[in-house]
DNA sequence: CTCCATTACTTGAACTCTCAATCTCTATCC
DNA sequence: GGATAGAGATTGAGAGTTCAAGTAATGGAG
């Protein structure tokens, strides 16, 4: 990004590997489709179940929980936020009655979020339409080959920013 | 998303499509990588440039303009922001020196954003780290046919969320 | 020329997120 | 067992975003 501008300028020539202009124009289309699809997915929810679309998340992934529970560092994990990110997530959810927080017995220090059964009945409850506006906006407009590569690249792109997921215990291996 | 977890409960059979595994799978990856990337390049952005990512596409955008100037609405649609979040924006980096804003002469209710030139410093100054931390996080580790795919697939989904483009002045049509 | 619906943009309040503390508890080292 | 580095989680302040409401100018329609 932002090549041409540049061009004529530097001369010392350890000019940065810029861009090509299909690698700008790939670039362009993600920014955007991420921008809108974050967007669009956000008003859906907000509109339907009152909340962000990361908080939705957040009720998904403890639904999906044995117990309907986890962990608070284990949540933000699996979410790719931060604790703190997830602290104040969690707080508003707790306002609204859709999670509870509960000691953990084990460790003094940890905390446990909890789905409650209201917060069940809300994702039971809108489920389904955010089903749909995901289908909508993504797999209804992509072939089985493109959707299968969209998770391949995903996955790699997400594998590489990962905060060293293979070998995080055994520092002195990287 | 959330599929087990019902699959038991309902049986009116307006069951939702549900994604399958496989779309599931895919799905996940995407919202992961999108989630770690925005955040990887945000931080990137703000501790190089002093400003986040979308401030930073909003400087590149005014820099690629002819005579470095966009229309307010202009410049936003471009970013695929709301009007209003482009204001707040362009007040913080009014504040930075980093953009000026002018009264458009045609049309007295139009403003132009202009990139100032210490705002155009910025930007030739930490555009390569801005360049290189994307070519990390995203194409070197990917083949170009990927890049090509992700492209096409990013470039879908852009054009299914845009406020329709095609025919846009033309409503009758749509 | 006068309405007035529409467009361009801004504003303020409520909400969310980030970053740098802070606090408590755990585990380790000797 | 006492010191202390580190882990788990929260907090508050500042920055960014959203949403609804606002101001001001434009462009027809009659």
């Amino acid at each position: 990004m932002f090549k041409e501008a540049f061009r004529t300028v530097g001369h010392m020539n350890d000019e940065p590997r810029w861009l090509t202009a299909e690698e700008q124009l790939v670039w362009r289309s993600y920014i955007e489709a991420a921008t809108l699809l974050e967007d669009h997915l956000d008003r859906q929810l907000q509109r339907d179940a009152g909340m962000p679309h990361v908080y939705y998340g957040l009720l998904v992934k403890l639904a999906e929980s044995p117990r309907r529970r986890l962990r608070m560092t284990e949540l933000a994990k699996y979410a790719k936020i931060t604790r703190s990110r997830l602290s104040h997530a969690v707080a508003r959810l707790e306002k609204n009655g859709w999670v509870r927080r509960e000691d953990c017995p084990s460790d003094k220090r940890g905390q446990f979020a909890i789905l409650t059964d209201e917060g069940y009945e809300v994702l039971r409850r809108t489920a389904p339409g955010h089903v749909n506006a995901v289908r909508q906006a993504v797999f209804d407009r992509l072939s089985p080959e493109q959707q299968k590569s969209l998770g391949e690249i995903m996955r790699i792109v997400a594998e590489g920013l990962q905060p060293s997921e293979a070998g995080a215990d055994l520092p002195w291996l990287r």
